[in-house]
DNA sequence: TTACGAAGCGGACCCCGGGTCCGTATCGTT
DNA sequence: AACGATACGGACCCGGGGTCCGCTTCGTAA
């Protein structure tokens, strides 16, 4: 076993982390100008401990990130439709994206920072392959359309968090607007042209 | 008049600055990694000449971008058809997002480096508001194509850099292959469900 | 309850990169 | 030739991510 019992106040410490830096990311807006030592600092904890704790600022953002996103990624994996398994594919192309959606409105904040860490392009990381992967078998259960790689992909894009931020915060549109544009987005391409 | 003749040194300095950045963005692949004082040394030039010519860094590498994206823009703005004014609206839009994809590709590094300044979302920058216009006013010339301005928005972001770039340089998609999975999504949204 | 290794703590410290200051050199004009 | 204005350059500052190490706390074993 490499499994090691971590101690009482380590645990504390991490969530009492966890609390802080979601709080202060909350609060700033985008998380650009919350800084390391400010996290360490508002949990009442030494900047070792925090960097101990997460590895790195990608780390702690993507762990606030991972505990956000879990839910969400239940009901899309083991969950009732139309998210869950079992829905026909093009119902469930439209919910997941408008879920994706809604989550990104939700916790444009977390999305941005982790987006923004710049350690490397979001298309690396690991949950996009997934969200990828997912759409893109999905997609390729509805017939005649092509390219479901390239068309998951493009779908996705219209789920950037930067372009929800800008449409949602700076531009003001509400957000029922915005998942309905969404939606029917999605209906022309899904549908696609006659011939 | 409030304009100044500048000094013969300061030109050719300005010239020996974008010259060198552009050698050591190119190289290095995405310019993360190219830092300020590199381009002041391989230029032959002080840090100080560097910033007092163009600001600050998202500066240098919009000086770069723009001069790139100049015989773009004329091409768009009074050439001939299909890229022009005065061609119908639908080849248009092709044509546009077909040379904004060939453009990503040809100048990758550039496009990458101006995205992570991340001093502001890309959604601030100016040529996105331009390109942005120009689309929406392209779409709206196409009767029952809904919501322009999302959809123009959605289908710049297919075209974002760092989508183009984890696809042509990360997962060996072939340009032509690119281009032609982007024209056919177009043309999908364009032509949109029968009903 | 004590004792003692190990796991964890914290803040001083390092490093690196963007951006500035100011004494000096160059330009170009009269 | 001479003298202001303009530009030069590298030493310098600063802020933020990440690390080091002497000290504390935990948990276990006697």
């Amino acid at each position: 076993m490499t499994e090691r019992t971590p101690r009482k106040d380590a645990v504390r410490n991490r969530a009492a982390l966890l609390a802080a830096a979601d709080t202060l990311f909350a609060d700033d807006g985008s998380g650009e100008a919350v800084t390391m030592a400010d996290v360490a600092t508002a949990a009442g904890v030494g900047k070792a401990s925090l960097f101990r704790a997460f590895g790195d600022r990608t780390g702690l953002i993507r762990a606030l990130y991972e505990a956000r996103l879990e839910p969400v990624r239940d009901a899309v994996e083991s969950g009732p439709p139309p998210l869950g398994p079992g829905t026909p594919a093009p119902e469930r192309v439209f919910a997941l994206l408008d879920t994706l959606l809604c989550f990104k409105l939700d916790n444009r904040h977390l999305v941005l920072a982790l987006e923004d860490t710049g350690s490397d392009s979001p298309y690396r990381a690991e949950h996009y392959g997934h969200w990828h992967a997912l759409l893109e078998s999905t997609l390729r259960q509805i017939p005649g359309l092509p390219d479901p790689a390239f068309t998951a992909h493009a779908l996705l894009a219209a789920t950037r968090a930067d372009l929800v931020e800008h449409l949602a915060g700076h531009e003001g549109v509400p957000r029922e607007t915005l998942r309905a544009h969404l939606a029917t987005f999605t209906a022309r391409v899904l549908n696609g042209p006659v011939v």
